[in-house]
RNA sequence: GGGGUCUUAGCUCAGCUGGGAGAGCAUCUGCCUUACAAGCAGAGGGUCAUAGGUUCGAGCCCUAUAGGCCCCACCA
């Protein structure tokens, strides 16, 4: 591969090839083998209907990270991949387009519906897939999956069948969330609340005397929803208000619709909110519909499913339910019984999907019992058998298993697992089986009509870590792969999903479905807002992608974010990435254009200067560092090590002090010492940053090195517990400081920096002396010296040099021409009051005698190391104070 | 009503188990120094929301207060 690389990074070209030759090489896939220990994360599947957008983009970045550490590691890394099905969102979708071809749900029935769906998904299921692949995304291509498929339904099937027979499946009457709009039951998990302002309409019923007469008085109560008067069938006081002692079990006559409806007594009613009276539609609100069945009234669904009046409603039938409102409200102000009308803010509930109104209706729906699934569900995350990242979703996790309530599952859809329940056309015996029944077990008969509804889309995501791993059928897959390692996902579905997942794992594998659940929380966009396609500020990361490269948009998902908490998005910050992918891109060209012609082998273990092993030094700390960080899913704090080191350890410092090795041409080896480090280290930081930044540093290390043909499957760098280099890292250490201190010197005097200085290092320590002697050359090349002498005493220096006072040693400039003598004792006098100042804190600290003898050791003697070091500094401050104000 | 979370440099955010406050962007001053101006060198900028407490020591732990955001519940 050719060694002449363009000055500035373009993505663009070399990202499509590389996943390419990924694909190609096959280094995406998993099989079961046992001399690895397997790795495994299941893909939050996307909706078919779906298109990549930021959610997705970290989600996926997330994972990819995770998965390529560890395959990187020398597991056997699975990412499981596959789409979802998205029952409601799918079939909602292809209704809006049916119609804009003129075509209805209705006319084409259900066989000719699921026809243009499954059309539909396969023109649009694979759109999301490629767009994940853009991403860098490694996963398993050939194992993906679809949550309708021949695996997933049939396992959809096994588990329906299988609770059914527990009696944890059940159907029933009962209140549930309807959507008129979708024309279907939800779930209360979709079910969102926001604050809409209404009216609070005072009304007030007749009461009857004990022979149904008028008694002339009335009982007042308001309502929300006075339409829903319709089908009251009682009114509630508290059973201990004296106020309506009297009234409890007299009878009320319900205007309009002139039925006589008794007062039962119940605790639910808050005595202390409005009048302490509440009127009972057990019809049409869940509260109600308890009070209901504790007192035996009958239940009255006065609406039909498109939220219209039905025959239950007299004279209001066919009207829409605000219509009828108003019509009721001034219908009961004619006959003087409307009190009052307050304005009146509550919580209205709304469909997650469509933002209808939701109205809670009677109906027959399937559930599934919840109370036993729950408690190995909850007790896996209260023993930390499953661990929470962060741990405060244990609070939001427990806050569900706590209330939990019994899942509503049938959908009147048709996209979706239609429920395995027969019902026989001739007795209405209800059969639930995998296969359709051919004869029924009670009358003999042998005619069944499917029920018609489908699951919850929900139900069968529950099964996802398990059925895209073959279940029901015990494949090795599972029994290698299951359970999984971690599963990567938002907040905000950890009822829908997460939960599901969990109780759905122990009671069909009677195993936990992963051991880690990482949440991420929302990326916004720059002013803090959701993106959304209502407010048009989606930003798309395809474009993102195109502009400033995969790598460059993953960064900026990752750094500066903490798990479960939102982040905003800004252009600057992938711009920041963008150039620090530029950034190496240019440090990585310049090695290998030094590198260019020679070759580059190990060198002796004395060819090696205190650079080299400063920086192989620190390099074994950021291993330690990183690897740590990456195992603990700290994944924005050990990609911003990696980033600190490349840009400012070794691109800033060890780039530039190897510089005079590399121009020079007498000694081959020192230069072959400089390149081998150079490279090697460049390797290793391009390992620790590939997870993060899989397309770059792919094309880096295979420009780089012929060994290995790529970085994705080469192994990840290993700390070494001995630190050799401690002394040469002091060192190194030791003259950056005094680089600093030359270089600010030289700002704050106005110097160019093509004005270079002799410059003098006088210390009185031999060991010191020896350290810069040791590094002149880079010393002298970083900080402007057109010579650097050292020595210990003073001798021969001009008087009115400029002096630079570091840890042990002082240098001097003679600047002969440019000493202003104010400026530079002004300079000073500021450099003696800091270290006065970082002395007064030291002894402070060491004089209080609690300090010294409750703090580790350790600390004490740093302090008291610190205090001896700006003792020596201070004093050669104020020697050349005094001697320049002479 | 219950719970969570945030309040740190002008902006956006890191800061893991308590031991002298960090990054990116922005600002200011010099530099086209043969890898990179998408760059280099330097600089300024913070009583870590407020008030208490625990501790030798608190941005970090505890309590209260104020403000912002989120989730759950749904008093009709």
């Amino acid at each position: 591969m050719s060694k002449e690389l363009a000055k500035t990074y373009d993505p663009k070209g070399i990202e499509d090839r590389l996943y390419q030759k990924w694909l190609d090489k096959k280094y995406f896939h998993a099989e079961v083998d046992h001399s690895k220990t397997p790795f495994t994360i299941v893909i939050p599947p996307p909706n078919i209907t779906g298109q990549l957008h930021m959610g997705h983009a970290l989600d996926n970045t997330m994972q990819d990270i995770l998965i390529r550490f560890k395959r990187m590691q020398g597991f056997n890394a699975l990412w499981q991949p596959g789409t979802d099905h998205a029952s409601i969102a799918t079939e909602v979708k292809i209704i809006e387009t049916l119609k804009k071809q003129g075509i209805d749900k209705e006319d084409l029935g259900r066989e000719g519906f699921l026809e243009k769906a499954w059309e539909w998904k396969k023109e649009y299921g694979g759109r999301i897939i490629s767009q994940l692949k853009k991403l860098g995304s490694s996963c398993d291509w050939d194992r993906e999956r679809f949550t309708m498929d021949e695996g997933c339904n049939k396992a959809v099937t096994e588990v329906f069948c299988k609770m059914y027979e527990k009696g944890w499946i059940y159907k029933g009457s009962r209140i549930i969330n309807w959507c008129p709009v979708c024309n279907t039951s939800i779930s209360d998990a979709e079910v969102e609340y926001e604050e809409q302002e209404g009216n609070f309409w005072h009304i007030k019923y007749p009461i009857l005397n004990d022979d149904d007469t008028e008694s002339g008085e009335y009982l007042i109560f308001a309502t929300t929803r006075p339409e829903t008067m319709l089908g009251d069938t009682a009114v509630a006081v508290h059973p201990e208000d004296e106020r309506y002692q009297h009234l409890i079990g007299k009878n009320l006559m319900l205007p309009i619709m002139n039925r006589k409806i008794p007062v039962v007594a119940d605790n639910y009613v808050d005595r202390e909110f409005g009048t302490g009276v509440v009127k009972i539609t057990p019809a049409h609100d869940p509260n109600d519909f308890e009070v209901g069945k504790r007192h035996n009234l009958p239940i009255i669904n006065v609406l039909n499913d498109d939220a219209t009046v039905n025959e239950n409603g007299g004279e209001y039938k066919g009207m829409d339910r605000y219509e009828a409102r108003k019509a009721i409200v001034a219908k009961l102000e004619e006959m003087g019984l409307l009190v009052k009308i307050e304005p009146h803010a509550h919580n209205v509930g709304t469909h997650d999907r469509c933002k209808t109104t939701v109205e809670p209706l009677v109906k027959q729906q399937w559930f599934v019992k919840m109370d036993e699934l729950i408690k190995p569900a909850a007790e896996a995350v209260k023993n930390g058998e499953i661990k929470l990242i962060p741990s405060r979703m244990e609070k939001t996790y427990f806050n569900w298993t706590d209330n939990i309530r019994d899942w509503c599952i049938s959908r009147q859809l048709w996209w979706g697992h239609r429920i395995p329940a027969y019902y026989c056309a001739d007795c209405g015996e209800t059969v639930v089986s995998k296969e359709a029944p051919t004869v029924c077990p009670k009358c003999g008969k042998s005619h069944f009509n499917q029920d018609p509804d489908t699951l919850d889309t929900w139900f069968s995501s529950a099964l996802w870590p398990f059925s895209t791993l073959g279940w029901p059928e015990m494949t090795e897959d599972l029994k290698y792969f299951y359970p999984t390692d971690v599963l990567v996902t938002g907040y905000d579905i950890i009822f829908f999903w997460v939960i599901r997942m969990i109780f759905s794992g122990y009671e069909q594998m009677k195993e936990k479905p992963f051991k880690t659940v990482l949440f991420h929380g929302l990326v916004r966009d720059g002013q803090g807002r959701k993106m959304s396609k209502s407010l048009g500020n989606g930003i798309d990361p395809l474009e993102i992608i195109d502009q400033y490269g995969a790598d460059a948009l993953r960064l900026t998902l990752i750094t500066g974010n903490a798990p479960g908490n939102d982040m905003r998005f800004y252009y600057e910050k992938v711009e920041a990435n963008r150039n620090f992918a530029n950034k190496i891109w240019n440090a990585s060209r310049f090695i290998m254009m030094n590198m260019d012609g020679k070759t580059v082998s190990v060198p002796a273990a004395e060819d090696y200067e205190p650079m080299d092993k400063w920086i192989r030094s620190k390099m074994n700390n950021l291993i330690k560092d990183v690897t740590e960080n990456m195992e603990s899913y700290e994944l924005g704090i050990a990609v911003q090590k990696v980033y600190d080191f490349i840009w400012d350890e070794f691109c800033d410092w060890y780039i530039e002090m190897v510089k005079p090795r590399l121009y020079q041409t007498d000694d081959v080896k020192n230069q072959n010492a400089a390149l081998y480090t150079l490279k090697t280290v460049l390797i290793d930081a391009l390992k620790l940053l590939h997870p993060y930044m899989p397309f770059i540093t792919e094309e880096i290390f295979c420009n780089l090195q012929e060994e290995e043909e790529s970085i994705m499957v080469s192994s990840w760098p290993v700390y070494k517990e001995e630190n050799a280099f401690a002394k040469e890292e002091k060192a190194i250490e030791a003259v950056k400081e005094a680089v600093r201190a030359i270089r600010a010197t030289r700002t704050s005097m106005n110097v160019a920096p093509s004005r270079k200085a002799q410059v003098y290092i006088v210390s009185e320590d031999e060991a010191t002396r020896t350290i810069f002697e040791e590094n002149k050359l880079f010393f002298a090349f970083l900080g402007y010296a057109s010579e650097v002498t050292v020595q210990a005493d003073k001798s021969g220096i001009a008087e009115d040099a400029v002096s630079v006072v570091i840890e042990n040693a002082t240098a001097y400039m003679p600047f002969a021409d440019l000493v202003d003598l104010e400026a530079e004792i002004e300079r000073l006098t500021k450099e003696q009051g800091k270290l006065t100042g970082e002395i007064k804190r030291a002894e402070g600290m060491l004089s209080n005698e609690k300090f010294t003898s409750k703090a580790p050791a350790e600390k004490v003697a740093e302090e008291k190391a610190k205090l001896e070091k700006y003792k020596g500094m201070l004093a050669a401050v104020e020697e050349r104070l005094a001697q320049l104000k002479k």
